[in-house]
DNA sequence: CTTTGGATCGTCT
DNA sequence: GACGATCCAAAGG
């Protein structure tokens, strides 16, 4: 028998963002009745790191890389696209983790008809990429600042039992200008 | 298959 | 006033 899936803790965020990068792959991200396994994730810090929103100090829009670990950070960008990041780390160190990719797990159905796609099409479609899942879950500005420990609005992650890989593919980080010396985006063989 | 350019707007300088 | 932690359709090989 196996352990029954375990929604994750505050203590499990409340870390560097590399490591909660890495432990997060292979975790399941739910929202409300749809739900995919973490494949692609990238790691952002703060005034150390001049990829990240929050490298210029806090604004408006990233005020919520600010916060407490385990609240969800959504940010709009290009005009029309949403992407989802979990926040890291203690309040007032600005971190968090961009979830890249997922692998679709529940409510396929329902990511096809959010993404505008036919129901025959192929289910790596679905969620291959940061705006790409946003579409596919619903996620969108309505739920930056989300607290992903109460499970408020039915989004949260859950450790169903399948572990991080342990050598995951790690390479630099996809669409950044500068901070590409880092190797922060690790993701599934 | 790969490459290219258009879409579209909130945010910060 | 410029541009972005992007995606997709269309065109080209």
């Amino acid at each position: 028998m196996s352990a029954s899936p375990k929604k994750l803790k505050r203590s499990f965020y409340i870390r560097d963002p590399q490591t909660v990068a890495v432990e997060l792959l292979n975790k399941v991200l739910v929202v409300g009745g749809r739900s995919g396994r973490v494949v692609e994730v990238e790691a952002y810090g703060g005034a150390d790191d001049p990829a990240s929103h929050a490298f210029k100090g806090e604004t408006l829009r990233n005020s919520m890389m600010f916060r407490k670990g385990g609240l969800l950070y959504v940010y709009f960008t290009y005009g029309m696209h949403f992407c989802a990041n979990a926040v890291t780390g203690k309040e007032g160190e600005p971190s968090a983790v961009l979830i890249r990719a997922l692998e679709p797990l529940t409510g396929k159905s329902e990511m096809r008809l959010a993404r505008g796609l036919p129901e025959n099409s192929l289910e790596k479609h679905l969620t291959s990429g940061p705006a790409k899942l946003c579409q596919a879950l619903g996620i969108d500005r309505n739920l930056n600042g989300t607290d992903l420990i109460s499970g408020e609005k039915g989004i949260f992650f859950l450790d169903d039992g399948i572990n991080p890989p342990a050598n995951p593919l790690n390479t630099p980080r996809i669409g950044i200008r500068s901070g590409t010396e880092h190797l922060w985006r690790w993701s599934l063989h």
